[in-house]
DNA sequence: TACACATCTGAATACTTGTTCATATGTTCA
DNA sequence: TGAACATATGAACAAGTATTCAGATGTGTA
């Protein structure tokens, strides 16, 4: 408390809040913190040029690590770390062959959201 | 060229390509390098909670620069700088009155992509 | 079992990024 | 004009991250 009030001091703003109904509003509307800490988290995974290149990869067709790796023109353990990160926001999902794993989208949303943020991308150009 | 070869030979399957027909494939089936690099750049943008509090607060009403730090509990300076990748990115606009400036969104498809990936959040919880 | 091979993982490094501090800009009003 | 105030901006720092390198794990085969 005493935290924030010291941090306040420091905005332009520290003696008239000027909208405090529309504040006191607003932040009734809010999800909670964590809700939005967790979309951002989600988010931040789309955030990687790499990551993006692998999803639209696997638009197309599963793919095997090595694949991914010749087709990225990175390391196999580049590849193999970036899968790491789309596991773990169940984005993508794997069978094992033998030898080799093969990857593929486990989600319907991913492509819906880039087209999207493509088309956004489109409109403000 | 010659840098690329070397790369991969770094990697796994650096004699044998497994599927160079799927590889080709999808290669042929790949968006422009520099729109993937464009999306992910527009992805980045939401990958931060301060900017997803920020576009959630104005899904509400439009506010001025100092509401929002008081409703953030961050300084003016932290608010105004992440408002400013807001701008580049064409999500929000705003308008000046008098001394205060206003901002409010600027772009549709925001929350139907904040909804599908909050939507992808519950799904695999 | 021993070897080959595809993938995974931890540590190190270079790079990016969010926040703060100090200060500049631009507007209002006396 | 000058003081007060809301906002913007540049530099600096801390924290996070993508890639590489070296080596580990796990699977198939001779």
């Amino acid at each position: 408390m005493a935290e924030q009030e010291q941090r306040l001091e420091n905005t332009c703003c520290d003696v008239t809040i000027i909208h405090e109904d529309v504040i006191e509003r607003v932040r009734s509307g809010m999800p909670a913190e964590e809700e939005l800490f967790d979309l951002a988290e989600f988010f931040k995974v789309f955030g990687d040029t790499t990551r993006i290149r692998i999803l639209y990869a696997l638009f197309q067709s599963e793919m095997c690590v090595c694949d991914l790796a010749h087709l990225m023109g990175l390391t196999q353990s580049a590849i193999s770390h970036q899968l790491r990160v789309l596991k773990q926001a169940k984005l993508v999902q794997f069978r094992r062959e033998g030898r080799v794993v093969y990857y593929s989208l486990a989600d319907d949303h991913v492509k819906s959201i880039f087209d999207q943020g493509y088309q956004h991308i489109q409109e403000r150009n």
